[in-house]
DNA sequence: TCCGTTGTTCGTACATGTACATTACAATGT
DNA sequence: ACATTGTAATGTACATGTACGAACAACGGA
């Protein structure tokens, strides 16, 4: 669409695959719409746009990359939701962030599972595909805004320790939510505000230093 | 081994079942131990103790009821252990148990996931199998340490609550652990600690009301 | 132009979870 | 003692994920 450039056979080639992979996922994306997660199989996936059950694997390298590609989908658009609107003071950006991210997560269980509870059992450490930080924009989002909260002085320690924490504390509200419908929370939307609330009073009252203080990764 | 009673014919066969399907739960924690999480097949479990692999399905309803079942029992043996090893300080008590919990999800992270992040979507409402409270020994024993630093003054606020969050925070944490091995937390006892330490300064600064202010249960 | 290389497509095969139906058998009522 | 009935055990069958390798087309260098 873009840059024809020099349109050899390789560029080509690369353009058809990501074309039908865009396909693919497009046909898996209504699968999942129509008939849930477990809705998605690669036969029903392949016979749906006219390939071969195995055809799927030249382009996706298993079930769970295809549930991610998807997955990673709705968090960009999520991203972008969340970059639109900020509110110009600093600890209500932040908060209207937590509570977005949270209301994301409880309305799209399905992706945030996929995304944030499930191994990547895939680890070839070649491929940078496991940290979260780098596939998620919302957590680049996060950083941010942390960031603005520090240089505003509103807090103070260590950004990244700041944010890890925050999204720990988070992460830990949702996923419970989203695991535990039974349990008695009470009404979700309090309680996922009394817990940020929590959280940021604790992050406020004992201020953390940087993370790693010995040890090197592996 | 207790009760004689009447020994009827329906008590012999029930203990009977009971015999086979502790048969059967050993020798799964034994293809568990040997092959890990993914070794554990229904064939492979059937043909280990001499059944056909269909018979498994009278005493588990299926291969997630088998997991479940690994999983209790090890977490049993955790609350056993919580149980024996309480400072007498209260708060001193609580973090204890909280790094031990911590600690036993990092070192049983395969058991600690099928428990407390996979749904239940066995969930007939009939089977009061769902709520993690009931199910797992080591909440029971949070809720007796939160009450016990109430107790003694050091915190305040509804003690359900509190629970709750706490737990939720600690959740967190470890299920990040456990999902994101390559994420730079730093030390991951550090982080644990540091964790814990804004959570407790969080519900300190903040005490929490009691959860389900206005909203029925469906 | 021609041949080796490389990447795409897909048929086949296997292991797995599990739904369904059938059989063997023991407990129970008459 | 015999028929009935419920349950345990199993065999068969199907859908699924995916490993293996063959057939084939596109491409690049001689």
């Amino acid at each position: 669409m873009s840059k024809p450039k020099s349109m050899s056979a390789q560029d080509r080639r690369e353009r058809q695959k990501a074309e039908v992979r865009a396909e693919l996922l497009a046909a898996a994306h209504e699968l999942v719409r129509e008939e849930g997660y477990e809705g998605l199989t690669i036969r029903k996936l392949a016979k749906r746009v006219g390939y071969a059950p195995m055809s799927v694997y030249s382009y996706f390298a298993d079930k769970h990359a295809i549930l991610h590609a998807i997955a990673d989908d709705a968090f960009e658009s999520l991203a972008r939701r969340l970059e639109a609107q900020a509110p110009k003071e600093p600890l209500a950006a932040l908060r209207k962030m937590m509570t977005e991210y949270a209301a994301f997560g409880l309305e799209n269980p399905n992706e945030y599972r996929t995304v944030f509870m499930t191994d990547d059992h895939t680890h070839d450490p070649g491929q940078s595909i496991a940290e979260p930080e780098k596939r998620n924009p919302a957590l680049q989002l996060l950083l941010k805004r942390v960031q603005a909260c520090m240089d505003a002085g509103i807090f103070q320690g260590d950004v990244h320790a700041f944010a890890t924490l925050l999204w720990s504390f988070g992460h830990g509200t949702v996923s419970l939510l989203i695991t535990f419908p039974h349990y008695p929370f009470g009404d979700r939307q309090k309680f996922l505000e009394m817990s940020m609330d929590v959280a940021l009073a604790g992050l406020k009252a004992h201020p953390v230093g940087p993370l790693t203080p010995p040890e090197e990764r592996c």
